[in-house]
RNA sequence: GGGCGGUUAGCUCAGCGGUAGAGCAUCGGCCUUACAAGCCGGGGGUCGCAGGUUCGAAACCUGCACCGCCCA
């Protein structure tokens, strides 16, 4: 089989592919035997496209599957979707008002099913993007957090928590978006550094003329006011703690309390509060038995106890404030001031601290496991530092609000009965009270938060609570790889809800991956618009070559900076593997389909040398893997094959081609084998171009049971290592340096890339170096003398001086030397002795310098010495022949 | 305000106690029949700044500056 000119990216991608599910093999079986590698995904979100961000994940997700895949690990990679409570409704909404209607008026059946309709439509968009990508999940296995087996999961553990206590449900102050209309957890309130105003506004006493001023950045909450509050040791306020102050517009009268919370710095050091709408004066006002009221409703307007503000917006009701203040002389002053606001993370609404009745996790005792279960190791974090970002989210824990007001999602199993008013938490619908026996039941209307399910996912996922044969094979899993912006939303949740209801930790490793940037370093955001769409990269660069990239950016604790420029030199380097195939191919028309085997340990120089320098790169390679440095494996394979394989294997198999015969077999089988390697090393990286090569290749490999497709071959092993002696491969190195300084003459001499040239090289050192190499250098000389288009290369005698016209260049072990051509200009070969000869001068001076250093010699290691000492005669040398070529380049000319 | 990460060649990054590296870009020479998405060769760095530890620091410690992020 013959490859075309030029890789057709588009054709390979969705051939290999389908083929690769069409045959199934990427289905996880629990029945079979073996070592375990699972991995679930990190569900991305239904309503979501394709990002970097997931590209980088799943690429990396990809790499580690297809590789313990093919070392013969039983693999699952666990597919799916989360049901993106808030983000789903919204999509939704959205539509339905383009029809001019709402999900009122839909009602709550008939709302929730046109979102499933949605979901039927465009919940898979995501997937197939990452199916693109090459992702070899168990597609068969796809979940999704709101199918019947999930849901169960959620109220089991719903109704366990509740009856052990750790979920309750209460009155209490919580992040409220207006404009979702419903209730949020911490951390989906983001807080944005805003510039506003501090309002200073002065409060009367209640008996006699005093006031005190009062400083605030939100004047229209003052309407729920129920107390002032000073520090305790303020001495200006002293006086005035226990004294009653008449809130203005309400006119009510409130207390002055004392409390430490009080920042004296802060304003004038009195504050107003507010329990009903502040975190801060919510807790101050527990402390102080304070009247919580709360001014507003669901959607932010003012309500009843706002008095004459009811049914004003915040924003409007502040103006208002501000103004009847003013109006007032009760206005002191206003400053510009910059403060953080929290604001809904989906649709940037300002949040309201509002009271209501929510469903809670009481998450500190959840959060104790799950720290321990980190600080003992049983889970370890990759780069290590992240650990700290989990340790103190874990250590100041909130209790968690998972109630939220929407349709879409898992509805609260909570019923009320309608006669009696008693709560039951079940997993079924009750079919009377359990108190008074009526048959008059309602269910909670509140949905869980949607990360409450995802917390589920890595055992959900497997049939939890069933004891299914995927739980008892598959969990806990191997590897979780998420960025590091959801380690308090999920993987902390999942640590938490997987110990608590497995009673082991989720996963062993987690991988945070890097963040990507674009070229300038910025974070991609919507905002910005400066987010790049993965699909129209791999629509330029080939899915491989993307791939390639991401993983070769990523490094530990580092961000991801993509460029135009990287992507393009993975797509050169995925042409370069190409063309080395075609060539590899090209040589194989008429060979025995395998080869005949040949035994290595008999292969002369080159072969044991390429087949050794494939097997260091698959451990290399490997390791690299294994160890998460994704940049390190494919750095190796990439200088594996381009600088080993192509530039010199291909180059020096060339001519024994040329020859046939045996020497042409034997070279086949190697060239065969080293292809096989690589591709085989690759494919977790690059797997469709890498699939679509070895397809051709395959018909030659002889290998018993042999598997159809890369996809599932073995894994690369080391076959030749021992095959290669030190001596040899250092002989190998000397080659290539000498053919290196040979082609650098041969530039600096102005030589035509074709033309042949005399050379030679003289050991330094004396006899005993020359005769050491001797032997050696009738193995190699032939490489050096192809590699270097040399007509001639001589191992010249300690004694013998260089020829007249020859130009010398001086390695660390030998010179070397070509013979110029006529009419060269001797002067250019003399500026590049001397810049050599000032190089060594000034490491031979610094060698020198350090031996002459009596603290060097008192207190260094004796060994550092006399490397140091052996370096510095070995630079004495070369300087002292450095001057005598210059001398008799001087003399020729 | 607290914490984390970064600062090495024009760019993106390795190196993490004993001769400063890679890829890309750049410059010079080549269409040498696998590959010009290529081949051969060259140039380019007082390793953010200041102290300290050490015989020796890009590397270890301290402080500072700047960039980025997280939490409050």
């Amino acid at each position: 089989m013959e490859l075309g000119k030029t890789f057709d990216p588009k054709s390979a991608e969705e051939h290999w592919f389908q083929r690769w599910i069409d045959l199934g093999y990427f289905k996880a079986d629990p029945a079979r035997p073996g070592a375990v590698f699972s991995i679930v995904i990190p569900p991305p979100n239904v309503t979501g496209q394709l990002h970097l961000g997931h590209a980088l994940n799943v690429t990396l997700h990809d790499v580690i599957v297809r590789t313990r895949r093919m070392q013969g690990y039983n693999t699952l990679w666990q597919p799916g979707t989360d049901h993106a409570g808030i983000a789903t409704q919204n999509v939704v909404e959205r539509e339905l008002a383009k029809e001019g209607k709402s999900r009122h008026e839909l009602g709550r059946e008939a709302f929730v099913a046109r979102v499933w309709q949605w979901r039927e439509t465009y919940g898979g968009r995501i997937l197939n993007q990452l199916r693109r990508l090459g992702a070899s999940c168990d597609w068969s296995r796809e979940r999704f957090t709101l199918d019947p087996g999930l849901s169960r999961a959620v109220s089991e553990i719903f109704v366990r928590l509740y009856r052990e206590g750790l979920i309750y449900r209460a009155l209490s102050l919580i992040n409220w978006c207006p404009r979702c209309e419903t209730a949020l957890s911490d951390l989906e309130v983001d807080h944005k550094d805003t510039p506003g105003h501090l309002w200073y506004i002065r409060y009367p006493l209640a008996e006699g003329s005093g006031a005190v001023t009062v400083a605030t950045t939100r004047p229209e909450t003052m309407l729920g006011d129920t107390a002032v509050a000073v520090h305790p040791d303020d001495a200006r306020y002293t006086a005035l703690v226990g004294k009653k102050i008449v809130l203005p517009l309400m006119e009510r009268e409130i207390p002055v309390v004392a409390d430490a919370a009080v920042d004296p710095a802060f304003g004038t050091g009195a504050v107003k509060i507010t329990p009903g709408h502040d975190f801060n004066d919510f807790q101050m006002g527990r402390r102080h038995n304070l009247a919580q009221i709360s001014v507003m409703d669901t959607h932010g307007r003012m309500n009843d106890e706002a008095g004459p503000y009811r049914g004003m917006t915040r924003e409007d009701c502040r103006r208002k404030v501000v103004e009847d203040l003013t109006a007032r002389g009760l206005l002191e002053k206003m400053e510009p001031h910059q403060h953080a606001i929290g604001v809904c993370s989906r649709c940037e609404t300002v949040v309201e601290p509002m009271l209501s009745h929510q469903w809670f996790v009481r998450v500190k005792p959840l959060a104790d496991e799950a720290l321990a279960a980190v600080r003992d190791g049983r889970t370890v974090f990759h780069p290590k530092f992240w650990e700290n970002t989990y340790f103190s989210w874990m250590e100041n824990v909130y209790d968690w609000c998972i109630s939220r007001q929407l349709w879409w999602g898992h509805r609260i199993p909570a019923y009320w009965c309608g006669r009696c008013g008693e709560l039951m938490v079940a997993a079924e619908r009750p079919a009377a009270c359990a108190k008074c026996g009526s048959g008059d039941l309602r269910q909670e209307e509140d949905v869980l938060d949607t990360w409450f399910s995802s917390a589920l996912w890595p055992f959900s996922t497997l049939g939890w609570p069933d004891a299914t044969p995927e739980l008892e094979r598959y969990y806990p899993t191997s590897l979780l790889i998420t960025g590091f912006d959801i380690i308090f939303f999920w993987v902390a949740r999942m640590m938490m809800m997987g110990l608590k209801c497995t009673g082991q930790a989720p996963f062993r490793d987690v991988y945070i991956t890097p963040l990507v940037r674009d070229q300038f370093g910025k974070k991609m955001t919507k905002s910005r618009g400066n987010v790049v769409d993965p699909l129209q990269i791999m629509e330029r660069y080939g899915t491989d070559a993307v791939r390639f990239t991401l993983a070769q950016l990523s490094v530990q604790g580092r961000d991801l900076i993509l460029s135009d420029d990287r992507l393009a030199a993975s797509r050169a380097f995925a042409n370069k593997v190409w063309n080395a195939a075609r060539f590899v191919l090209m040589n194989l028309v008429d060979a025995p389909q395998p080869l005949a085997p040949v035994e290595v340990d008999r292969l002369p120089l080159a072969e044991r040398w390429i087949l050794a320098s494939l097997d260091s790169a698959i451990a290399e390679v490997s390791a690299a893997i294994h160890r998460y440095e994704f940049n390190t494996a494919t750095l190796r394979a990439y200088g594996f094959i381009w600088h080993e394989f192509c530039d010199w294997y291909i180059e020096l198999a060339k001519e024994p081609l040329k020859a046939g015969g045996e020497r042409r077999a034997a070279v086949r089988w190697v060239l065969v084998r080293c292809f096989d390697g690589l591709l085989r090393l690759l494919h977790p990286f690059m797997p469709f171009i890498t699939e679509e090569i070895w397809q051709a290749l395959r018909p030659y490999i002889g290998e018993p049971g042999l598997a159809p497709h890369l996809a599932i071959a073995k894994y690369p092993a080391p076959q030749a290592t021992s095959a290669l002696s030190p001596n040899e491969a250092a002989a190998m190195r000397r080659c290539i340096a000498v053919t290196e300084a040979i082609n650098s003459l041969r530039s600096l001499l102005g030589y035509h890339p074709g033309q042949r040239v005399e050379a030679r090289i003289k050991a330094l050192g004396g006899d005993g170096a020359t005769a050491g190499l001797r032997a050696e250098f009738e193995l190699w000389k032939p490489y050096a003398a192809t590699m270097a288009k040399a007509a001639s290369l001589g191992l010249a005698a300690p004694s013998e001086s260089a020829p007249r016209g020859m130009v010398t260049a001086m390695l660390e072990w030998c010179e070397a030397a070509v013979m110029a051509p006529e009419g060269f200009d001797f002067e250019r070969a003399r500026a590049a002795l001397r810049k050599k000869l000032g190089e060594v001068t000034a490491h031979h001076d610094q060698h020198q310098a350090r031996l002459n250093n009596p603290d060097f010699v008192a207190k260094a290691a004796p060994e550092m010495q006399e490397q140091m000492q052996q370096r510095a005669q070995e630079l004495a040398g070369q300087q002292a022949l450095l001057r005598k070529q210059l001398r008799l380049l001087e003399e020729a000319n």
